[in-house]
DNA sequence: TTGTATAATTGTACCGGTACAATTATACTT
DNA sequence: AAGTATAATTGTACCGGTACAATTATACAA
């Protein structure tokens, strides 16, 4: 592991253990870099990291600065697109609709950057957060990246299961998202009403190559879902 | 100006002065130093930028390479928060329903965390996007740090003006967002029904020391509100 | 007490370097 | 043509350093 990670996850620990609040102040940089004997831009890197994930704030001049918003029940936007830890305490279950392997629509294939002869896996899932309807989600793998799926993988974490056992990495996401109504497929899965109000997100993940691997489209169950996104400057 | 900002943004112009697409290969790391006469920091530092801006991706090994997400009429979320740039070729426009000074109620006040005897100024108003009807907004500045506001800065950008004229550099943000149904006040600025869907976001900004000064609710319009998020790992 | 100049503190910009792992290109084999 | 070892390419981790601007603390004056 590297050592910026590494400490910026101790960092991390210690402001959760210690309960730190917005604003409390943490040791200055030469302190941590005798405390952790890194050289300055070491420290430097993992209070970036820390900084980019909404846990701290650097003011020149002054200190390095703990940052936590005061609203419980909201989760961070991210930490719902594939990713079952970063939820707190709350528990992410999922009931799977479908796992299929077929081949693309037109609309899947143009997202995912390959032909509609491709094999893709096909996976429907209804997700549940400490047991309470929360989405359903649609979502379509690459066969040729992802070569295997069963019913395990897909009830658990698709996600951890193809870094720690397949070893691919993950480089970024584009996430398209709009606001609208229910249709009756939707409406009947999330136990609501058809024309309800929903929030929908397309995502499309791709490897650090570059190459989409997954599409998916989430569909949140409006009275269940409410995020926070931690945005930083520069503002220009 | 900073270097590695200034080589961000000329690199930047570079991709969409030459209409680069996804996947398109910059000049590697040791050729942008030679040809900026600057230190690989400098150049790392500004191609990091553009990383988590969603311009570029790096790929070690391999090279510096373009990212561009191709859904046109998607808005970044984060531009439209309190900015006129940065919406492409798209105009911004606002009418202004109120400004005024007054004392904030509870919820205000505990947002801004301030006493509920200082001064605010409460700004509301409709903005639209190429004249279409975009969101309304509702929004509160501490006087203490915002000490003057007229009609003219309201209507153009706030943030601009701050920035700018005040030299107040703003430091990061919460934004909190759900999906609900709009209630008459708002449904009938928005020219829509009351029960139709509606994106509601609030926000919280803080200056760079960590002190909130504004505080804004936004209701979108369901059907001319489509954002698109650019999302970088590490996917831990 | 209140302001004000001065000094100490503290993070950021920028330089230059070494080592290395991941990727890609090359040469070689089968 | 297709695999395979080898070398070249290329970004990232990490080190250590100087200079400086923003903040905060201190000492002094009004």
């Amino acid at each position: 592991m590297l050592k910026y990670q590494q400490i910026a996850d101790e960092i991390e620990q210690y402001i959760n253990q210690h309960d730190l609040k917005q604003g409390d102040k943490l040791p200055v940089l030469e302190q941590l870099m005798r405390q952790y004997a890194v050289s300055k831009s070491t420290i430097t890197k993992a209070l970036e990291l820390l900084e980019r994930k909404g846990v701290i704030f650097q003011l020149r001049g002054s200190g390095i600065f703990v940052r936590r918003h005061n609203r419980p029940g909201y989760m961070s936007l991210f930490s719902t697109q594939g990713f079952k830890r970063n939820l707190g305490d709350r528990v992410l279950t999922s009931d799977v609709l479908d796992l299929s392997i077929m081949k693309p629509d037109e609309t899947v294939s143009q997202n995912l950057g390959i032909s509609t002869e491709a094999d893709v896996y096909h996976i429907e899932r209804i997700r549940y957060v400490d047991g309470e309807l929360f989405c359903v989600e649609e979502s379509f793998y690459v066969k040729e990246i992802v070569p295997y799926l069963n019913r395990e993988i897909v009830t658990d974490s698709i996600f951890d299961y193809i870094q720690s056992a397949l070893g691919i990495t993950i480089g970024f996401s584009d996430m398209y998202m709009q606001v609208g109504r229910l249709q009756e497929k939707e409406a009947r899965l999330l136990q609501l009403n058809i024309g309800d109000p929903t929030l929908r997100i397309e995502s499309i993940f791709h490897l650090s190559n570059g190459t989409p691997f997954d599409y998916s489209r989430i569909t949140y169950h409006y009275e269940h879902s409410q995020f926070v996104i931690q945005a930083n400057g520069p503002y220009l």
